[in-house]
DNA sequence: CGGTTGCTTGAATATATTCAAAGTTAGTGG
DNA sequence: CCACTAACTTTGAATATATTCAAGCAACCG
């Protein structure tokens, strides 16, 4: 079957009029316009592998990238090695935009899945700005949406207990990977080790392993296979004290 | 002398072009055109006490502003009345720019000292993004800003120590105010109660007074009046293990 | 099969909270 | 001017929460 077809062995890229995440409802639906730009700025795609680092703190030119499959995190480090994880990644996310409009990166990305990542060409943000307003302004709702997720996160490392604090990330995750489509006919799997649930939750990897411990003997998570298996988001939701993503689509660059 | 000159007398609103702010250093120069447009888009000011609330969680037509004079900070309750403080803001920052872009505020806004704000009208923002790329281009940068400042904030209260998280944020709030000139010929004096700070921090009253005494018996700072004085800048910074304020000049709506 | 990564556990220690109370300061009204 | 109040700071002690240290175990991979 290998290279029957040369335009298939070829890299093949998804066209933005294909994009798998466009037709789901979590995402607003584009003028032809708009889409006929986002097809000119991007400029190639990304494959990485679990581990891989996306983007690195202190790193200037960076790129703007949406992720179109996989996992990342966001993080930060001090300077004894001390970790914390800021946010998490997920299809349709964009990353980079504070590297792309200040100059450096103040945070590195992780992959903690394979991932599939559009590339951007920020020299092409100028036009954006000047010749497509509404994209303009889902840039800054993006943008604005990421500030909305930090404040939640931050009460939560400041505010929560630890078992709130649990419960809350894995239905916050769990949240947004079944708006994009990653439950598919199971629960939802998070491909998160115990050390990236302690650097998120701001505790030791010992106490964070006890605290997984009462939600799994609380049925409402597994942990296996590496990862983390939702089994009653409602109840980490109620758990945490937690209201719930809210409900509206989101651009989608 | 009261009344004299009645032009004096009248509510008299600082005009754009004569913002103090304006002139300072840490603001980026503005077009011609584009302080035209401000001006039009300033649609009045707000006058607040302390203990004020500015803006207010769950609301849903909240306008835009930008803090001409004054302290607030930015909180987030948990149900059962835990606060967490998620930043503070200073002349020159914006505000309500989520509850703006995303229809409903997820945080409260509350002054720290009587306030002077500038209030724009929220319905003049597609006109902003339409006419003036620029502008628009600065509305992202401000919210990427934001998040860079969360993304510390994050950082500090999930994994520095408590006496460094108090000398970080002491350090970032001195920093900031110094950037807009809020330090006069003194050194500065941030008007926040040491429940402020614990509810920053994410630590108890109790234990955030004998982290602050610490700071006191090392000659950082001082407590008095009501409010925290900076003896030693440079050595909180080093303290919290932090690189300081990056210098670029920035945007003022 | 040996090495690595990730999970688990117990015990000792450190850090932080809660509770309770008292001291300080500034403002209010008599 | 003083008594009274409210808001804020300070302290000690008891308790709870979290970290560190030290092992051991399980699964996976080359």
């Amino acid at each position: 079957m290998r290279s029957q077809d040369p335009a298939r062995a070829a890299p093949r890229q998804i066209r933005c009029q294909d994009c798998p995440l466009r037709s789901l409802a979590a995402f607003r639906p584009f003028e032809k316009s708009e889409l006929d730009f986002i097809s000119r700025f991007k400029r190639g795609e990304l494959v990485a592998d679990r581990g891989a680092t996306i983007l690195a703190e202190g790193a200037s030119k960076a790129p703007l990238f949406t992720v179109l499959k996989g996992w990342g995190f966001r993080y930060k480090l001090l300077e004894d090695g001390r970790r914390q994880i800021l946010n998490y990644v997920l299809p349709g996310d964009l990353i980079g935009l504070q590297g792309t409009l200040m100059g450096e990166m103040q945070h590195s990305v992780e992959a903690l899945s394979p991932m599939l990542l559009c590339v951007f060409d920020r020299d092409k943000l100028t036009e954006l700005y000047r010749d497509h307003p509404g994209l303009a302004y889902d840039i800054t709702w993006i943008a604005a949406r990421e500030e909305r997720m930090l404040d939640e996160n931050l009460l939560s490392v400041g505010r929560r207990s630890a078992i709130e604090r649990a419960a809350y990330l894995i239905a916050f995750i769990a949240s947004r990977a079944r708006k994009v489509g990653m439950d598919g006919p199971t629960k939802v799997e998070i491909p998160i080790t115990q050390q990236h649930v302690a650097d998120t939750l701001g505790l030791s990897l010992v106490h964070t392993n006890k605290t997984i411990r009462k939600l799994i003997q609380l049925k409402l998570v597994q942990w296996r296979d590496g990862g983390c298996r939702v089994l009653d988001l409602d109840r980490l939701t109620e758990l945490a004290g937690w209201q719930g993503l809210d409900e509206g689509a989101r651009p989608l660059l």
